[in-house]
DNA sequence: GATGAATGAGCATTCATTCAT
DNA sequence: TATGAATGAATGCTCATTCAT
């Protein structure tokens, strides 16, 4: 008798996993349909559904995504020596990578789909929540070290974040948006904003 | 003879257009079907294609929103006397007004669907080029007037936009969010970046 | 009060016979909507209707087609002096005519409708009866004076008219088809056929 | 694992293709619609398009007539000891085929669709060539063998055919048509014309 | 574990037709 | 006489989902 094979079943969802995500990047969550899923996945309808109880679930698996790398990020953050100069830095980058066009189609569509789905949203919020702790944590870290001015700290996580989200639509959305020159305003705001 | 009737024709528009938003927020753009439009709107399938080539054009027309509202508010701080105190609360009241969870969904949901369809996203474009026009030639104005520290303007409506955007998103999917803290911090921060 | 003006209501239904014949040459009977032929005769759907009882009402009034010119040309050959020669040339022409892709598309569309539609049918029928028995009086009147064949009239017609459509339909149909070739090659076999 | 099934899907595609013949028959391409095919063919809305991509697929498929009957009987024409008494019988059984009337509205039907749908007429058009090369072949063979008049092959097939498909029509068409007279009068003519 | 076959409700859109003015 | 406004059933087609093998 077969038995069954952990790795392989984790080796398919990766792949159905995967081949949504080619889907919903191209298409969005309700323009790709569990047919077009299963063909770029390479997987029959079958499989998916005995994977994946139903289409949410394919959405909600893929929306609930990795925050280890935000997470690792600010990991340097809690490290390091300057962080005034560290957190323009990282800002930075991090609204660079998200106002790539196509991450931030799929950012908003997880986002949109979050507002509709009670579950997904929850997901995502928690999701959100520990990176946010993390910098709050990182934050205090600092504070205590009388690297950092004493703000509230969850107050200036979510000016951070909020400003990571705000400068990557603004980049998606205004034509004449200067990223260098946005930058470099928001690195002088920060300097003076955070020095203890 | 019957004469066509332009004040019968555009209180139809507006009446399937409303009927559309209802149908919108309710479910979302690709989630609401045309029969549903029709249905809340309260007119037959046939008159909504008189009115609407498609569904598309519904969208596109209802998703080419008002700036009026944002506009006229930016022509308050062009006259204001004190605008390093008027903008973190214009700023404060913007971001209160979309964090309503329904309006941020729509809102979501809007710019979602300009990252999939070209045309609607020049239209959403164009309307914010507008008001971010506004916005610099208020911010030279009061530069002018030596209210306002010479900052890049155009880096500066960016940077203003984005933080009304980014924190409304923050207020949305945060829920320790506090926004009177995070107000409060925000002025200080923009009372020190905007002092002349 | 107003009275009825039988030349305007005559003008009418010619440009709405019109407008009909280019939606049909365009995209066929069934394809072309009424809205089409309204806009195209450039009147409003309300007054297709008052003209028109229903579609089909339009289709059979087109349908039912002139076949006057035919007939003259039947007169013509009744009063040839030299029937042996006439009727290939005729044959020919008529061939012509009607191997014309656009008059073919028109043509076998009413055929096709009127194997559908039983009073179509009729009036069709009907109409080829008149041409087949003006051609049947000169087939028979040419016979008296000696000038052709005593072949059954009846059948003489048939074949002639048969030959008209057969070759017709060949020269739509078939790439290769070399008109004059054909033409010789009959006006050869009828003229044995024919002469007395 | 379960496998493909060719044979199942060979039957189901020729279930559909039964059932929209049928409905064909009936009512017409453009009056039939797919759902009246799936219905008629006893399979889901869905299955349909699974075996064909949209309606034209039927019809094209459907349209694309097999031909191998009348290549067949050209063979024995060709293989005839008595071609000039052949031919006659030849015409005479085919155009009493396709003069009945089913037949006939469904033979219209794929003409007049195929003077619409370039696709279909090349299809038509190709078949058609084939059975015309083999009747050119038939009657060269024939000439070689000196039993038939050296006459332009190609002129004469389109003759034949000609003939076959305007007898066809004249008997549908045209109430007092006496097939049996009409017959012998294309039997002497052709006698006289083919005869070497 | 995996597949191909099958479903039928639902979708955007069109159409012949009617009605009020 | 003529128009513009309105209808709603029907159409071609898609989709999430289920099932037999």
């Amino acid at each position: 008798m077969r038995k069954a094979n952990p790795e392989l079943q984790q080796q398919r969802r990766q792949q159905i996993l995967d081949g949504a995500e080619r889907c919903f990047r191209a298409k969005g969550f309700h323009q790709a349909s569990m047919q077009d899923i299963a063909r770029e996945a390479g997987v029959s309808m079958g499989l998916l559904y005995r994977y994946f109880e139903n289409k949410e679930a394919i959405v909600a698996s893929f929306a609930t995504t990795d925050s280890a790398g935000v997470i690792a990020l600010i990991d340097e953050l809690a490290a390091s020596q300057r962080p005034v100069e560290f957190i323009p830095g990282m800002i930075r980058r991090l609204a660079r990578e998200s106002a790539d066009p196509d991450t931030m189609r799929l950012y908003t569509e997880v986002f949109a789909e979050s507002l509709r789905n009670p579950r997904l949203f929850t997901a995502l919020s928690e999701s959100e929540d520990g990176v946010r702790q993390a910098m709050i944590s990182a934050i205090k870290s600092q504070q205590a070290a009388g690297r950092l001015a004493q703000l509230d700290a969850g107050a200036l996580a979510d000016l951070l974040f909020g400003l990571v989200d705000g400068i990557s639509l603004r980049a998606t959305l205004v034509r004449q948006f200067k990223p260098a020159v946005a930058e470099r305003l928001i690195g002088t705001m920060l300097a003076s904003l955070l020095k203890p």
